[in-house]
DNA sequence: GCAATAGTGTCTATGAGACAATATATA
DNA sequence: TATATATTGTCTCATAGACACTATTGC
């Protein structure tokens, strides 16, 4: 069309002669929580290993934070999107391509990079244990694999003149050979007489970079809302599991044991029988299943 | 600490000499589907109201896409985050503060905005139809609340070499005295071996400016999923209804009648009695409610 | 009395929680 | 054979869907 404007411009015109720079603009990052689940020694020849679930931290081998950890992101590029972006990072940093990858929250809070204004556009990332060949060398930063608890440690309410805000305040505790991160995050929900917000807070970070904590606090959260209506824990394993093998993946992220007939029953449209059982246990062969992707309803 | 780098900076020496700049930068807007729901006209004295849910669109004063209909929204400042920047924007056009506020998604398709690198982190508002009083004047657009309905057009499905892709098509229609805007948004989710993704995509946008149809479908979808899980549709409510009122607004938003019986067990607990009835109406009066602050679980 | 809505009762199907019973590898 | 896990059965309880029945107002 060609309508033209108060200035007496065509949308052709005044795109040419558009510049931008009027406001001031932020850098623009993504940071990324990549889970996984791996399995503990077995302590004996017959028990079944544990699983764990870890998430991908890199030292900070420069300021701010200087030798803290940090979530694995990078800035965001003109040609791309975030979520390109975020899949970029994640090839570069694990050498995966076909991953689960969503978008969980963008932070803003002023001063959260103490250098310039940044702002973070947040990606939850769910990878196999055996896609997660770190690429070493190719990037020297030291990347590692941090097991991870996340526990309510205490709920707080507190009655407001038109509400009431309940926290709840949990603690999330990162370890890997020899490190062991601390935070504790409160996640606020205040109910007024006609709104109702939820709010993140960093009450303590040990060793976690910027406000990185509620970033995976954030991705937690997400996580095990999303585990019991969605088959979204399915791209933690591999090719091929037991039934008690998801069981202990749900069992660890929602941190809470399940009854397994109840669980058999709920998983079972999410998964495919195999011919295949597993070998040489110390017990009855449990049947190898794969994932159904019609499953998802 | 007292840390020192590689260039033998402590942090605050570091911070001190930072200058950014070194990555190019988006500019950074939010954008914000405000939903509240009004009644229409009764056609008889003794028959109810319809409701129907609407949304505040803008007329776009300049270009690009003059004269079109867009979210209202605005650039981020420095000294406040997306979430501040969405209330500001929601204060200065409906002068409501107390309101209901979720960040939905961030947008960041190449393009999306054909004068420069624009971001947009979009969120979702709701508001009673009594607190939906415009500004008028005050700024001098023309902004008018539409008519929104959201209706699935087609259901397809394509089997991929490791994997299938299922697309929904949903025709957006808007509309307002004499205006009538319609979009086709797809949302695809993507099966394969090791992921699952889900992507919108506008297939037709007559009237909309920008990829306003794509944030709007996202809206819709965020509020459909929500509705029947938590107590969010009460925000649309006024501070005294009846449950059939209630019941409206959640056909309004699925776009599917419910039953009255399973409806009202299903709700009892988010809502309180009040002493309360309607008056004047050509049949048996009703019980007039009030939200439960505590019914949220 | 009639029209229109308000409010309740009940039958059934479904799914989760709880727990018990049976099955089967290997040292 | 003992140990540890695999797999299935069933009882109960809570909740949603479906439908029917009764209640109450204004004209």
């Amino acid at each position: 069309m060609d309508l033209r404007d108060h200035n007496g411009l065509t949308e052709k015109e005044f795109l040419a002669q558009y510049r931008a720079g009027d406001y001031e603009r932020p850098s623009l990052a993504t940071d990324m929580v990549i889970f996984t689940v791996t399995d503990t020694e077995a302590d004996s020849y017959r028990r079944l290993p544990e699983k764990e679930l870890r998430i991908l931290l890199i030292r900070r081998g420069g300021h701010p934070y200087f030798g803290q950890w940090a979530l694995p992101g990078g800035f965001v590029r003109p040609d791309e999107t975030t979520e390109q972006a975020a899949a970029r990072e994640l090839q570069e940093e694990t050498g995966v391509a076909d991953v689960y990858l969503e978008q969980l929250y963008t932070f803003s809070d002023v001063g959260r990079d103490p250098r310039t204004w940044v702002i973070s556009c947040s990606y939850m990332a769910l990878i196999s244990s055996d896609q997660m060949q770190l690429k070493a060398g190719d990037d020297a930063d030291a990347a590692v694999w941090f097991k991870l608890t996340y526990r309510l440690l205490r709920e707080r309410r507190e009655v407001l003149e038109d509400g009431y805000a309940k926290t709840m305040e949990y603690e999330l505790k990162l370890c890997a050979e020899g490190e062991e991160l601390t935070a504790v995050v409160a996640r606020t929900v205040t109910v007024r007489a006609t709104s109702t917000a939820t709010n993140y807070n960093i009450l303590l970070s040990e060793g976690l970079a910027f406000d990185h904590a509620k970033i995976i606090a954030c991705a937690m959260d997400r996580l095990r809302g999303k585990v019991d209506y969605t088959d979204i824990a399915l791209h933690l394993m591999q090719e091929r599991f037991t039934l008690t093998e998801l069981q202990q993946v749900y069992e660890v992220i929602l941190d809470k044991e399940l009854l397994k007939a109840a669980f058999r029953r709920k998983v079972a449209h999410l998964v495919e029988e195999t011919d295949h059982y597993t070998e040489n246990a110390g017990h009855r062969p449990s049947r190898l299943y794969r994932r159904n992707w019609e499953g998802n309803r």
